[in-house]
DNA sequence: TGTTGGATCAACT
DNA sequence: GTTGATCCAACAC
């Protein structure tokens, strides 16, 4: 087991714009407490959904008892189910009243890799290269909706290992505002989704 | 109360 | 390139 070492990010770190934190959560560790042992990874791809303006945002037909979490304060977990079978992990992020979050949709392994492969059908190294094997493999469902990642059950560290090289393209999988460029990929990584 | 479609993936043709 | 799997939230009635 790899040791996991490095600084957990602070609440402030998600109250910055959503852009800014999509970008900075690149190459930051994301760690999972889970109950058959440590799960880490690399953050290696991000979406940024951003408030009411954004209409790919969930957040922009107003609050409802789904994402009602995304109106609160940065630093707490978004997790939605969709298309019947996957589950999607989002990181809140801005002031309290103001919806906006980030998607996970891509993270290299780093530990807790047998508890990944078992979870995954895909005995494959591309059991995270996507945001619904990512959840798959990590066991997340929406029991984990709204946890606060500045407690010890899903939290984020700076490890400092390398800066991550930013590639910046549209959004993924989406029907509406198709020409946001707010998608953030590690270019270095061979685990980031599609091409 | 009923209908519909989605921030996906994998297995087809 | 297209489609099936399969649940839940949103919206229309």
């Amino acid at each position: 087991m790899n040791e996991i070492t490095g600084q957990k990010l602070p609440r402030e770190f998600y109250l910055k714009s959503t852009v800014t934190v999509a970008k900075e959560l690149l190459r930051k560790t994301i760690v999972y407490n889970s109950s058959s042992g440590i799960i880490a990874g690399d953050i290696v791809e991000t979406e940024a959904y951003v408030g009411r303006e954004d209409p790919a945002c969930h957040a922009a037909v107003g609050k409802t008892d789904r994402n009602a979490v995304m109106f609160g304060p940065g630093g707490f977990s978004y997790v939605y189910f969709i298309y019947g079978m996957y589950n999607c992990f989002n990181i809140v992020t801005e002031q309290e009243g103001f919806p906006a979050a980030v998607l996970i949709r891509a993270v290299e392994p780093v530990a807790g890799i047998d508890i990944l492969m078992a979870n995954s059908p895909a005995k494959d190294s591309k059991f995270s290269n996507g945001p619904g094997k990512f959840c798959r493999a990590f066991g997340i469902t929406r029991e984990h909706n709204g946890l606060d990642l500045c407690n010890n059950t899903i939290y984020i560290i700076d490890q400092k290992v390398k800066a991550p090289e930013i590639g910046i393209s549209p959004r993924i999988g989406i029907k509406k505002a198709k020409e946001k460029p707010w998608r953030f990929f590690d270019c270095d990584s061979c685990y980031i989704s599609g091409k």
